[in-house]
DNA sequence: TTGACATGTTCACGATCCTTAACGAGGCGA
DNA sequence: TCGCCTCGTTAAGGATCGTGAACATGTCAA
């Protein structure tokens, strides 16, 4: 660890998964919270152990209580995106199913097909219900956020995570885009 | 607030409730912890704001998780030591009650300092609330009646029963008659 | 392409942390 | 009383934080 100030706590993996789950950018933040860009970024890179008054601010402004904040357990790594040549085709009849992953999911899943419209954006994402949640992106272009990771997916590619994740959605580009997702438990 | 380092969270007081719930002085808690005393004694003063990595070295030390510390609701403020003349007096005429803490609400005890003049009588108590009371006799002699059990109590002597019996007490013999009693729930 | 704007990163410097090393108060046995 | 220990507090100084101001890159519209 040459350079880096290591708490063992993943702080920068942390906030910068919560932050880009809320669909901020880190002046965004940094102006909510009091506090400047300059510190998001070296708190996000590791590179300084914030104070905790520091850190309370930039909690505030998104906001999320320190309680919750240290609460939340970043999950080990596990492949995240997938090339669209990655998908195992499991279609059955005049259907076909490509699924995502393998046979990583459970059987309790819910399927649905979105179509977004240019720009469209979930937002925030709920920071933790248990279950795992995937799809597959149709036709359009769909910039996905998964913990801090962010890829922009186009057709034929796909995402699964975890729903515990901090994740978020939008489309992008001047088309609709067309999602087939999957999640489980099932959610209306 | 002249020279604290206020965030609003309180780890002063969170810290130093912990690390006497634990047994440890500040020297203790610090050897565990790798830190050195004077960073306690600072936080704990609220004089300082420490980073996320020192405070999580010290609960570390205790041991406590980040998230625990800060879900921990530290207790509003209440007055713990009371002089002799601080006692609130809720007595009349010839028997004085000098109530522990004046303002009982939320609380579950309430102790009590009582003189009898000689031959002061509480006269039948009333006897529906529930809870339990107990006392010491400090000097004089205190006729106790609980039920249909009488007795004569010197000092050193104690009582205790449930408040839902019908009890009475009388100073006897020629000098006042000092008890420290207890009860719970405080009966007004 | 060009400009305008947004994003995340890096650097110099004042403010603050955290340590080392003291200090005063209090307890206990000789 | 003395000596010795432990307690919490405080002062001085090097190390680090957090800021303000740049920088590099990418996106979008014209």
């Amino acid at each position: 660890m040459s350079n880096d100030t290591d708490t063992g706590l993943d702080l920068g993996r942390r906030l910068r998964a919560l932050r880009l789950a809320h669909g901020l950018s880190q002046r965004a933040l940094a102006k909510q919270a009091g506090v400047t860009n300059a510190t998001i970024s070296l708190i996000e890179a590791g590179r300084m152990n914030p104070s905790v008054g520091a850190l309370k601010r930039v909690l505030d402004g998104v906001p999320v209580s320190l309680s919750d904040f240290f609460a939340f357990e970043p999950k080990p790594e596990r492949q995240v995106f997938f090339a669209a040549e990655e998908l195992t085709e499991i279609g059955k009849g005049r259907i076909s199913y490509r699924q995502v992953g393998g046979n990583l999911f459970g059987r309790r899943l819910q399927i649905l097909h979105e179509r977004y419209a240019p720009g469209a954006d979930t937002g925030r994402a709920p920071l933790s219900h248990d279950g795992e949640e995937g799809g597959i992106v149709i036709s359009g272009r769909l910039e996905v956020t998964v913990g801090d990771e962010r890829k922009i997916l186009g057709p034929g590619d796909a995402y699964a995570f975890d729903s515990a994740t901090p994740h978020r959605f939008r489309a992008v580009g001047p088309q609709d885009c067309i999602v087939v997702s999957a999640c489980t438990p099932p959610s209306f």
